[in-house]
DNA sequence: TTAAACAGGACTAAATTTGTACTATATAAA
DNA sequence: TTTATATAGTACAAATTTAGTCCTGTTTAA
C-alpha cells in the first residue's frame, strides 16, 4: 500500500528519456515527439501522450505544435521533485480523502472522526519528503545501485 | 494520490476507541467485543471484525475467544507507528510494484527500467517518516487542531 | 493547402479495494 | 456436558479507482 500510480512511474521514465535525449542532441529547441518517446520507452503512444499532456499542464515540459513539433524539457530534473510529479499526474497529495477538503459528506464518519487533523499533519511530512526528493536523485540512486549489483 | 486505504483509517479509529475504553475501564483483562466497537465507531460489524483480525495478526491487539471475549489493547499507542498500522492492514509499504521484490515479470518494462533502485530509496524515506509517526500523535495532533478550531 | 503533431474530452476495460456472508473453532457458564 | 457467545478463516459480490484507448479539434511548418 501507499502506492503511487503506474502513471507517475511512467512519467519519471519519460522525463529520464527526455533528459537523455537533451544530453545527446544538445539543449535548445529540439522537440521530441510522442511517437519517438513511445518507441524508446516501450510505452504505448496514447499512454505517453496522456502523460506528456499532464506534464505540460504541470509546467514541467513545454509543447510545440505542428510538424517537427513535440515536447521540450527546459528544466533540470534536479529542480523537479517527486511531489511535483505526483501532483502533475494524480493531483494533490492526500493520504486520506478528508485531508485538504473540509466539505461535509466527504466521509461517513464525520461525527465520530477523531483523527482528521492528525492525518493532515502526517500528510505534510510526506509532502516534505517527496518535495525534497528530486527526479534526478531517483535516477542517480538507481544508477548507483545498478553499478553495485554488477 | 499516495492515499492510504480506508481500512487503515478505520483501524486508527478502532485503536483510538480501544485506548479510550482502556482508560475508562482500567487496564488489564477487559476485552472489548466487535459488537461494542462497531456500535461506538459506527463502522459495520463485519468491517470492524475484519480489521481486528488483521490487527491481531499484526500483534497490535490480543484476542480472547468465547463468551465475554473480545480484543485487548496491551500496547501503548505511542509504540504503534502508522507504518505498523499500514503493514498490518495493507501489507508491506511499497511505492511501486517493483520495490522489494525482484522477481522477473513484475513489470512490463523491466529491460528499460532505469529507476527501480531510485523508487526503493524513496520508499525507505517514506517508511522512515511513517515509522516515526505514532498513532498517538495522530490522535493528539487532531485534538490540538480541534481545540484551536473552537 | 496539406500533413504532422499536440489538446481535450469521452469512453471502455481492468484491477483493486470495500464490504459482506458463511463456516469452523474456542471457551465460559449453566 | 451442553449451550451460547465471540473470534478465526475463507470466500465472494459490489463498488470504486486506475489504466488504457479512441476520436475530434487545433496549431503550424513546409
Amino acid at each position: 500500500m501507499l502506492k503511487l500510480s503506474k502513471m507517475t512511474d511512467y512519467a519519471a521514465l519519460i522525463l529520464a528519456r527526455m533528459q537523455a535525449e537533451k544530453a545527446t542532441l544538445g539543449a535548445g529547441e529540439n522537440p521530441v515527439s510522442v511517437a519517438s518517446l513511445s518507441a524508446k520507452t516501450e510505452l504505448s503512444e496514447p499512454t505517453v501522450s496522456k502523460i506528456l499532456k499532464l506534464l505540460t499542464q504541470g509546467g514541467m515540459v513545454r509543447s510545440v505544435r505542428g510538424p517537427q513539433g513535440g515536447y521540450i524539457l527546459d528544466a533540470s530534473l534536479d529542480d523537479i521533485s517527486v511531489a511535483d510529479l505526483i501532483k502533475a499526474i494524480d493531483g494533490p497529495i492526500a493520504v486520506t480523502a478528508c485531508v485538504d477538503h473540509d466539505e461535509a459528506g466527504c466521509c461517513a464518519l464525520e461525527g465520530n472522526c477523531t483523527i482528521r487533523g492528525g492525518w493532515d499533519a502526517l500528510n505534510q511530512e510526506m509532502i516534505g519528503v517527496l518535495g525534497a526528493f528530486s527526479v534526478n536523485r531517483l535516477l542517480q540512486t538507481s544508477m548507483k545501485q545498478t553499478k553495485e549489483a554488477i
